[in-house]
DNA sequence: GGTACAATCTTGACAATGTAAAGATACTAG
DNA sequence: CTAGTATCTTTACATTGTCAAGATTGTACC
């Protein structure tokens, strides 16, 4: 791989660039021209591997969405009972983005979570985190030997992700000063 | 007022101006010039009452929470009980953003609520529909002759808040396709 | 090996945008 | 009526996303 004209893994490279600029400067100083800069490239190779601006940031939350369901799985490693295993999952959901706030408002910010879901076949169109809730919170159904009609458990699941979704939400508001310990959540905040 | 240089009242024109364009064409479509240009003005001229493009952002914020808020106030007018005021006032809450994705995105997508309340000074730095859910919370713990310790006071309205921001948020979500019925909120979802 | 083709990257250009500086116009206090 | 202030315009510039034309490199095929 000559590294005069062709990059080797520009993509990837990009990507990772993006990931450090957000980190380092926040998303609204993420650009196109810096991202390529950052890689050594023209301001214009980003455009042979992704169609546009959009793209590369669908990328990039796929991406981060992956070290999101990482954490997630870590979790609820090794957990005895469902129950014990959806409330590590909440935990690690809200400290996740209460440790990275700019991580929640660039994977929600724009609310929309179906364009990088459509990159990662795997996904399958659903959202991993949720899939991953759905599959716990029917292993504690069966655990603890409880019969729910599909309705009823769609609102439950609802009502779960909504608790742990707005947590993590109100904890990333710049605004909301709270004597609250978003790290150590309170086992009364999960159902 | 002359009509011909001085606009009369181009600060209210153009927060004005930039509802109308979030409204129809989305925030991302929302700039400085475009709204200079909407109240048929320089492009230069929003400088003269607002610092930056932020600052007009900013006010435009403050009305459009104004308005979120007449929908709480009105959605609990005249409720019996405090539990009535406070399950009207989620669904109102689910139900505003549940008809307006693009206000939830505009609002909190940058989990910024300080700034727009500090222009607010009424406001006092709380945000009022935070204000309103722990009046109609006390009120609750009064009626009902409850006693609790401000922690854990802090806790339930905490998740209050979370179950029903968490739910507008998810509701906004583009990609969320679910059989649930986002403006009739089950009151099995709220407490 | 050499040649056509595709992938990758560069250069140059353009329009949209945020913002600053300098000046023009209208309003207001004295 | 005059000086000053608020408001608005014009001009200018840097940043950005995007496109088009061309240069460079890798690859498939003979």
């Amino acid at each position: 791989m000559a590294d005069s004209y062709h990059h080797g893994n520009l993509r990837q490279a990009l990507i990772d660039a993006g990931i450090k600029i957000i980190n380092e400067n926040g998303e609204e100083n993420l650009s196109l021209r810096k991202v390529a800069a950052a890689c050594d490239v023209s301001h214009a190779a980003p455009y042979a591997h992704f169609k546009d601006k959009e793209e590369l940031i669908e990328a990039i939350k796929a991406n981060v969405t992956d070290r999101f369901m990482d954490k997630l799985l870590k979790a609820i490693e090794g957990k005895p009972t469902a129950d014990a295993a959806i409330i590590a999952m909440g935990r690690a959901y809200v400290t996740f983005f209460s440790k990275n706030p700019d991580y929640f408002v660039f994977l929600f910010g724009k609310q929309n979570i179906t364009a990088h879901l459509k990159m990662n076949k795997e996904y399958k169109g659903d959202y991993p985190p949720f899939l991953l809730l759905r599959r716990m919170y029917l292993l504690h159904l069966e655990e603890n030997g409880l019969e729910k009609t599909v309705e009823e458990q769609e609102i439950e699941l609802i009502k779960i992700w909504s608790i742990v979704h707005g947590m993590a939400s109100i904890a990333c508001m710049k605004g909301v000063k709270s004597s609250f310990n978003w790290n150590d959540i309170d086992e009364r905040l999960l159902t």
